[in-house]
DNA sequence: GGCTATTCTTGACCCGCATCAAGGCGGGTT
DNA sequence: AACCCGCCTTGATGCGGGTCAAGAATAGCC
């Protein structure tokens, strides 16, 4: 299944100095973490890794979408992040001992690059700024799971899944749409919430008229109206 | 309340140049650190800053006791986490721009070194293994956080507070008995769980044999027994 | 196009844990 | 001692959301 393209050489320097993390990164410091990647390219459903193994270096998206989550007795499993294009995940087990608290499934066909630790640790020497950088990109991905432990807490399912749309909206207001990233039940997963109460809330939500779903695609008539949404 | 021994000047140095995260820092940069220090000493209950105040540098813990913890409505609230003797809290705001996402507050008289933004910014030009250090830092507590993370999505209260009262044991087996470090209600808030169920389950494990309580005091007579400890 | 396999929805039921409401138990103060 | 004031425990009740089970809708495949 999903022939890909025949294999164009990608350049791989290009696509790394256009990740956020490594934009501004001088021409050298690229070049160095050229020689310590390698190209993979998982086809949907196939593992990156699997929780318990070692870490070697980081995984940097540059199309497709991988997700990483916990797996749980007989199927179920509670989806940590969903990462996209340009996006990457793995730093923060590179720095310490241990191996992967998670495991890393491709929801789609993607092409992903490995950045070796060692190639990451030298340009960490050469460029002290980029240390900095990586400081900050760790802190963001804190935030995050400070987000979402706050969320777990002490914010109802209707609340989380609201939160979880809204997040879309930069400060417009009026009406927006867009697609769900995912299928259903993954996103459900990520909200910490089953698929069946996540297809109820959207039910919900839809009665209320704050919403409206039509397969992925979900249209908010009015921003306001669902920030303002209490239950 | 609570007179502290009248100000005989620490040696703040010392003090730094001792926690976890700075040893085997050169003398030079203690002392930049130290010239960007300052103490402070919250008594039991004062809050050190509010969710939402902007950080200026992080704290470090030289001795007494800290929380930390998200407010919500009408004085409930969510532990994230608490600090004791030697440990640091608040260094991932300082690479954001962003403000406190949680407020900490005294749980008992306590004795802070602030380390300013600064300083500690030309610690890690000065010396780039620092910048590691720092990283490695900061992939410890997010590991902590996709910890919780996973607890609480998909371990029980039961589950969660089994395995609290098992991470002081250091692979021993046989006997264990240690004192909660907190009061029961910021331990259960930190587990999320109400005092109420916290107090529940306490009962059960007892009724099981498996632990003994006595106010804070705990004691497991066979480990193992508790380990395997199901619902 | 039709067939199968997922994914999604809907309904009925249930359970873990929160909530509400009284007490008990210390520990410090006068 | 008697009092008070947090902290903790215990009981009764309720609700959010999980689980189980069946369909409906959708997507993938020959």
């Amino acid at each position: 299944m999903g022939f890909y393209m025949p294999n164009h050489k990608i350049d791989v320097s290009e696509i790394l100095a256009n990740l956020p993390l490594f934009r501004q990164l001088g021409r050298g410091d690229i070049a160095l973490l050229v020689q310590g990647s390698r190209e993979i390219r998982p086809q949907k459903g196939e593992f990156i890794f699997q929780k318990g193994d070692p870490s070697h270096g980081f995984y940097a998206v540059v199309h497709g979408q991988i997700k990483l989550a916990f797996p749980s007795v007989q199927g179920a499993e509670k989806v940590v992040e969903i990462i996209g294009t340009g996006q990457s995940f793995g730093e923060a087990v590179m720095f310490m001992e241990k191996p992967y608290p998670v495991f890393a499934q491709a929801l789609a066909d993607s092409l992903l690059l490995h950045i070796s630790k060692q190639a990451l640790f030298t340009a960490i020497e050469h460029d002290n700024s980029f240390a900095r950088k990586m400081l900050a990109g760790l802190s963001i991905r804190l935030h995050g799971l400070i987000h979402d432990v706050e969320a777990y807490s002490l914010r109802s399912g209707a609340q989380r899944l609201v939160g979880y749309l809204l997040q879309n909206e930069n400060g417009k207001d009026g009406a927006l749409a867009f697609e769900l990233p995912a299928s259903k039940q993954v996103i459900a997963s990520r909200l910490n919430l089953t698929p069946e109460t996540f297809s109820r809330i959207l039910h919900q939500l839809t009665e209320a008229g704050l919403i409206q779903v039509d397969g992925r695609r979900i249209t908010i008539p009015e921003v306001e109206a669902l920030r303002q949404y209490d239950p």
